[in-house]
DNA sequence: CGGCTTACG
DNA sequence: GCCG
DNA sequence: CGTA
């Protein structure tokens, strides 16, 4: 008999597009803990609609047992502790929601091979087979995944709670929106905008004239896509370089503060640097900070005819300082493409035994070392 | 059939 | 979903 | 969880 090949999962694959219950002998319960109660009540209401009995309670009549982020050895402890005895019954995890992810990491893989040919292919209609989202849930998650500070799973919330726009969103007093969700709200019209390689070198001369007056050796280096020679980008990446060691622990937050006196700073958020070299060539463990970064919203003037309109627009730009000696891991890893740095850490890791980061190629520690 | 980048806040 |  |  042939190995039975994952993808061939029958307990989803069996389903297909029945209305009514379709396997009498299948009970289905699913494991809050971990997963949340909205998505256990739109994952139930998923199985249902796919021919599934689902059971609300952990009754000995519960067939097939389905949980998300537990161990199943974990899993059979927590359903000793509910008194669950029906040791026939099957465990599994949430394997088409990881087949989903798995398939989406395909398709980016394959949509940055076409990037990078010489001339574009025809269109594929490719979410269309996406489990259990129509076209229009598929579009409003979408829209909510625009939003600076709201990803796949808040955006899936929001659809859930019954939100269908962003002014629903803004009105819902339910809904906590943090800081970086307040400012990708108040400013996600300005950042759907492209921004412009013009934009990005005005951007680069203003970071540059601020830097001045802190150091004037300081430079200002593009990176991101547009370091790669793209035209437009949703953002500007830039790496500060100090030519004094241990500036660029404070160079950040000085051009910040330039920034916020020029009256043109909107958003901030940094990361701190507690990069130690130290920790060179291997690193003790994984606790190794990045240097330091941060996310801001900058006003990035628009010539417009019209005097009382506004005549600026927000604009992400994300800046990084690393400590000089750091310059060439910085470049590679800030450069990118995404992919590209994925592709390149899997390398080194598979191919090399080695651990690649923004900073440093370790070597992984062996045993007795 | 296991693995899919790595790190911070 | 695709690769080793 | 979200961000690069
Ligand atoms: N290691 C790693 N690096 C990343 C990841 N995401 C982004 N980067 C790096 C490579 C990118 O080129 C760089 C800047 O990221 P951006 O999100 O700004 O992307 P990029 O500038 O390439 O395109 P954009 O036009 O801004 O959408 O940061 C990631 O998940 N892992
Ligand atoms: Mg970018
Ligand atoms: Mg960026």
């Amino acid at each position: 008999m042939l190995p039975r090949r994952k993808r061939k999962c029958p307990e989803v694959s069996l389903a297909r597009r029945d209305e009514k219950v379709q396997f009498r002998d299948v009970r289905v319960y699913l494991v809050e803990r971990r997963m949340g109660r909205s998505r256990r009540t739109f994952l139930s209401n998923l199985a249902w609609s796919k021919g599934f009995c689902v059971d609300d309670t952990l009754s000995a009549a519960v067939t097939h047992v389905v949980s998300e982020g537990v161990s199943a050895q974990d899993l059979w402890i927590w359903l000793e502790e509910q008194g669950f005895k029906n040791h026939s019954s099957n465990v599994l995890d949430i394997s088409w929601f990881i087949q989903s992810m798995s398939s989406s990491l395909a398709f980016l893989r394959v949509a940055s091979v076409l990037k990078s040919l010489p001339a574009a292919l025809k269109s594929v209609e490719e979410t269309h087979c996406l489990p259990g989202l129509g076209e229009h849930s598929r579009t409003v998650i979408q829209l909510f995944c625009s939003v600076f500070g709201v990803g796949v799973r808040t955006a899936e919330n929001w659809f859930y709670q019954g939100l269908r726009s962003l002014e629903q969103v803004l009105a819902e007093p339910g809904v906590r929106l943090n800081r970086r969700q307040t400012a990708g709200l108040l400013f996600h019209e300005d950042l759907r905008v492209p921004v412009s390689r013009r934009e990005a070198t005005d951007l680069q001369m203003l970071l540059e004239d601020a830097a001045f007056s802190i150091n004037p050796s300081i430079t200002i280096t593009l990176a991101g896509g547009f370091r790669r020679g793209k035209e437009f980008g949703h953002d500007v990446d830039f790496i500060v370089k100090t030519p004094e060691p241990g500036q660029e622990k404070m160079i950040l937050p000085a051009l910040i503060e330039r920034l916020k006196l020029q009256g043109i700073l909107l958003y901030s958020e940094c990361q701190e640097s507690t990069f130690d070299p130290q920790q060179l060539p291997a690193p003790r463990f994984q606790a190794m900070d990045q240097f330091s970064k941060c996310f801001l919203i900058l006003k990035l003037g628009v010539q417009g005819p019209e005097m009382s309109v506004r005549d600026w627009r927000g604009v992400r730009v994300d800046l990084v300082a690393p400590p000089l000696d750091r310059m060439a891991f910085a470049l590679l890893g800030w450069t990118g493409s995404t992919m590209f740095e994925r592709d390149l850490r899997r390398f080194a890791r598979l191919e090399r035994g080695k651990l690649l980061d923004n900073h440093a190629l370790y070597v992984k520690a062996t045993v007795g070392n």
